[in-house]
DNA sequence: CCTAGCTTGTAACGAATGTTACAAAACCAG
DNA sequence: CTGGTTTTGTAACATTCGTTACAAGCTAGG
């Protein structure tokens, strides 16, 4: 049944899984593939998350209430992504935002216990999912510490330094003053007001894409701020 | 010679499994006990972490360096606590700070290779981990959560709200506003300034630890604040 | 009861950012 | 090249928070 869904071996779980492999770790566990409709619920925010799904066929979005009732969508999950992988396992394993279908879609579903025997029948896939809620919990380790810098000029000094790994003096931005201020969740007028003020300061050089560090130690001061 | 150390029983990795069990997996796996002096360098921030580490004896810290190359001490880690265990593996699976002994010290210490093993070899040892990790990536989705609040009375809203769970009316604050600030990251004046203007707007009354939330809408409406 | 230490309340002032708006510059497609 | 769209620069004003400081209230121990 699985051999119907041959997108599944592009899934962050499954890569460098063989199809013979994948068959036998699959004979060998339960597993549904659910069906939903258009526009369907399938599963709200705060519900316990009790198995492993991986969308196969069709779209779906995940979503939350603000505070008025209105409801804004985070994101658009595609085949072969997970839903809520981080929050299969561990002590608040709910699902952090309502879960939508954009149109039919088709979910593979195991329960937790036979989750779990997929990853010790099968050590490639148990690494591909250690990999990939590892990686989530570092990239939310430097949202978090991008998130805690009081200044947008500190937000914008960790940016540079992480781009140019305190290598490069010169270097190319790779982002619009609107996607530098959706990524720190600042106003987009503050970002050219803080290149300014980082310009007039002597630490940075910026004209429209190019910069160029003129004092990495000063630039470095704003990351306490 | 896992013998030696029964503190590893009390480890959240091994919690549940038997001493008969734990002895079976450590025999068919590799692992060495590393030992350190007091005041020595376990790891950099940076290097990549390439085993499993469990601290079995003494106590090590976590510190980084702020920018004017000042040390500043982050956590201080006791026995039976795992080491970056969200960094073992992931695509960015670097130490996150160094990691210094506070005192003479013994490691265990699992290549990662082994650590696979292992997990395949013990279901409840597999669990255990992806339970951690999965654990840790929902605490930082939480702490993301709060730090995207752009107001303390947005953060204080969110805090109250999950306190009560949206249920009950009056409760007790368990924390103090010293507490608060810090685990806001604001300052503790401010603090209480946004009390005060909470309780001026009318949504909450609060007298001390007592906190009694008049208009649970008003108080939904700083969340988007 | 008294004292010391901790917590809270409050205020003034400065710093940083958000919001709104408009103009200029840059970019892209026809 | 031209026109339309996007991006950037800038400014004024409002809002929020940080810092510093001091006084009052609370709590625990002797």
């Amino acid at each position: 049944m699985i051999n119907n869904y041959p997108i599944v071996m592009q899934s962050p779980l499954f890569k460098g899984v063989g199809m013979d492999d994948l068959n036998n770790v699959f004979s060998s566990i339960h597993y549904r593939i659910k069906k939903y409709d258009a526009d369907q619920i399938i599963a709200f925010e705060g519900d316990e998350v009790k198995c492993l799904y991986i969308l196969l066929k069709g779209s779906v979005k995940g979503e939350m209430m603000d505070p008025s009732g209105k409801t804004i969508k985070i994101e658009d999950i595609l085949p072969p992504k997970p839903l809520a992988i981080a929050f299969v396992f561990g002590s608040a394993n709910k699902f952090p935002v309502n879960i939508v279908s954009n149109e039919p879609s088709e979910l593979l579903v195991i329960e937790k216990a036979d989750a779990l025997k997929l990853f010790s029948n099968n050590e490639q896939i148990l690494q591909n999912f250690l990999n990939v809620i590892s990686s989530r919990s570092q990239f939310l380790t430097q949202k978090i510490k991008m998130l805690s810098f009081q200044t947008i000029k500190g937000k914008l000094a960790n940016f540079f330094l992480q781009e140019t790994k305190g290598e490069a003096i010169d270097f190319v931005l790779n982002k619009s003053q609107n996607a530098l201020a959706e990524l720190f969740g600042v106003a987009r007028p503050s970002i050219g007001r803080a290149f300014k003020e980082m310009n007039d300061d002597g630490f940075i050089h910026i004209k429209g894409k190019s910069v160029r560090i003129i004092d990495i130690k000063g630039l470095r001061s704003y990351l306490s701020t």
